[in-house]
RNA sequence: GGACUUGUAGCUUAAUUGGAUAGAGCAUCUGACUACGGAUCAGAAGGUUAGGGGUUCGACUCCCUUCAAGUCCA
């Protein structure tokens, strides 16, 4: 609606002698009890005119009907002033922008941006909680690259340190040789297992040491499983042959699993990137920072940063004994990936419990004077919490991944095979479909939420397939496609036709928002609001779907544009749905 | 101790970034041409936007404060 905001400056300009910014003026949708489309808010503009708010919305509208030819009436309720669209422009806009092949392009904006997500441990299996970052990257990494951006997809795999030792440690002592072969059990599963076993022998231990008069710090230390874990991770860091052998092997069934699950939930990557290569990195940039002297040292030769002034602590940056921490590396490794690819913008699709620590990241490089800082950001998303509390792996409380994903398909079957719906289908069909279903499901339940939300999950309610749901949007594509295919053309022609009805309108309202709404969700990461809309359409076509006959009408031409309509409509479901990685059927 | 995030109908959530009578879905109740696909549509009911104060033409949105849930920093 460029032509409105520019229409309503001109007006502001010949009106009140005024000059105004495109972002000056406040445009809204108009509400459905009032007449128009489109709506200026004209409060705002009262101090130009230093007339009524009724006074200055009348003025306007008189200017953008003289003016604009799409405009053919308004109305002034208050503040607001209501715009009516001319039928001619609303139907040249479907006709030329809506219905042409290039309306979901959009054309590269030159940019670059990494977007890296999922990021897991290899010590245990995927969660519900995994599940969310999963989709939410991939989602937000097709929703970057459909509004013009060059994207990378990167997966920082931490596959080394003392979580990993435990779970070898305890396969080499409990675990009589056990592989995925012999269990038959996936990869993730296996090592997660005895990631679990470490954890209750552990346990074990620290319970004898108190017994023995042991205060439970001193007993944590002291267990022996815990010491032998920690040489072993010395070992590892030595390069020790056997250690490294059996690292290797653990972690290759890791990612057999993860493979799987990956392609279960649609999601891929560009880029590896694993922490048994960067973890030694950033120790040049500690150098740096305190060359520059943005980085100090204090009596125990630990290397810090004050962060005081901006509101933070005093951060840790380098242990005395130089051995890094956490931010050390991702220093490092942000630095890494910069140089692989000098990306524009970076994102990071990281939980929100580490909101602190990517705030303080992202202000040390920008005090490093490094170019590219101002390109950073944490998508920070919000925990996936059970009804009982937090998910923890160790203690078996989580949701897993591919238990779910079984669940969600098992469903979609069951729900499917009740309404009848899969005559003539083979079974290889079906159970693409049901898999089609159950995923929609879920992945339209976890995006459809702002990130930053938290999430409840109870696995006792069932994810709906009824209304605000995947499936929903999905039945919808699939009821399209059948009338579409009864109707037996392609070329639709309805040059004759010159108005339409209310919902008719809205329909075409709703379609020509979509550029606007992939550009408002990528600027702002939300796959949320592409989730919000595509419903809006979905459930505005069924609205016209039952109050306006398609094939049965006689006018040749009126058939045919509600027919482009149709077929327009379920263009969009699909590209829409795709930004979400949600596959719609054509029959289901 | 300090910092951050969240709180909207019984439940899950939206609100164009400060705009109109806070909009949907689930669940509940009522209805839909003998179904162009009923996984649909139309309608009813459900709200002191956690509580209190402030800013202004106007606040779910911004500021202060209290409460609740969660997280982080040494």
């Amino acid at each position: 609606m460029d032509f409105i905001v520019k229409g309503t400056l001109d007006a502001v300009k010949a009106l009140y002698a005024a000059e105004l910014k495109e972002s000056d003026i406040n445009l809204q949708e108009t509400r459905k009890e009032f007449e128009g489309e489109v709506t200026v808010v004209t409060f705002p503009l009262t101090r130009l005119s230093k007339k009524s708010p009724e006074q200055t919305g009348s003025e306007i509208g008189e200017y953008l009907v003289t003016n604009l030819s799409q405009v053919s009436r308004f109305n002034v309720i208050k503040g607001f002033l209501n715009i009516s669209l001319t039928d001619e422009y609303l139907l040249s806009a479907f006709r030329d922008e809506i219905l042409s092949s290039s309306f979901t392009e959009t054309a590269p904006n030159g940019k670059k941006v990494m977007v890296e997500y999922s990021s897991p441990n290899t010590n245990k299996p995927l969660h519900l909680g995994h599940i969310r970052n999963n989709l939410l990257g991939y989602s937000v990494s097709e929703i970057l690259a459909a509004s013009g951006y060059d994207v990378i997809k990167a997966n920082l795999v931490n596959d080394r340190g003392i979580h990993i030792c435990k779970s070898m440690l305890a396969w080499q002592k409990f675990g009589n040789g056990e592989t995925p072969e012999s269990t038959g059990l996936k990869g993730d599963k296996l090592v997660g297992n005895y990631y679990v076993i470490f954890d209750k022998e552990y346990k074990k231990q620290i319970d004898e040491l108190k017994a023995q008069g042991q205060t439970e710090d001193e007993a944590k230390k002291n267990a022996p499983l815990i010491k032998e874990a920690q040489s072993m991770l010395q070992k590892w860091e030595a390069g020790d042959e056997e250690v490294i052998s059996l690292w290797k092997t653990m972690n290759g069934w890791v990612y057999e699993g993860f493979d799987v699950t990956y392609k279960k939930l649609g999601v891929n990557f560009d880029k590896f990137y694993y922490e048994s290569n960067t973890y030694l990195l950033g120790k040049d940039i500690i150098d740096e920072g305190l060359e520059k002297g943005v980085f100090f040292k204090k009596d125990d030769n630990s290397v810090w940063i004050d962060l005081t002034a901006e509101g933070l602590d005093e951060k840790l940056v380098l242990r005395g004994d130089g051995t890094s921490v956490y931010i050390t590396q991702d220093l490092g490794t942000a630095q890494l990936k910069h140089d692989d690819f000098q990306m524009d913008e970076s994102i990071y699709v990281v939980g929100n419990e580490q909101d602190y620590h990517f705030k303080v990241l992202f202000l040390i490089l920008e005090k490093l004077g490094k170019s590219w800082a101002k390109g950073l950001y944490h998508l920070s998303y919000g925990m996936v919490d059970l009804p009982s509390g937090k998910m923890k792996s160790r203690e078996g409380t989580v949701v897993d991944a591919d238990d779910l994903i079984q669940e969600m398909v098992d469903t979609a079957k069951q729900r499917t095979e009740e309404l009848g719906k899969v005559e003539g289908f083979s079974e290889k069909e079906k159970s693409k479909l049901y898999s089609m279903i159950g995923m929609g499901a879920l992945k339209y339940f976890l995006l459809k939420v702002e990130p930053k939300k938290r999430l409840l999950f109870d696995p006792n309610e069932s994810i709906d397939f009824q209304g605000h749901t995947g499936p929903f949007i999905q039945y919808t594509h699939a009821r399209i496609c059948s009338v579409l295919g009864k109707a037996g053309v392609d070329v639709y022609e309805f040059d004759a036709i010159k108005t339409f009805s209310a919902t008719e309108r809205e329909l075409i309202l709703a379609l020509s928002k979509y550029s606007e709404t992939l550009q408002a969700a990528a600027k702002e990461f939300s796959p949320a609001q592409i989730a919000n809309y595509v419903y809006e359409l979905a459930k505005l076509y069924n609205k016209f779907y039952h109050e306006e006959p398609i094939l049965k009408v006689d006018d040749y031409q009126l058939k045919n544009f509600r027919l482009a309509l149709s077929k327009a409509t379920a263009n969009i479901i699909k590209q829409g749905m795709a930004l979400l990685g949600i596959e719609v059927p054509e029959r289901m």
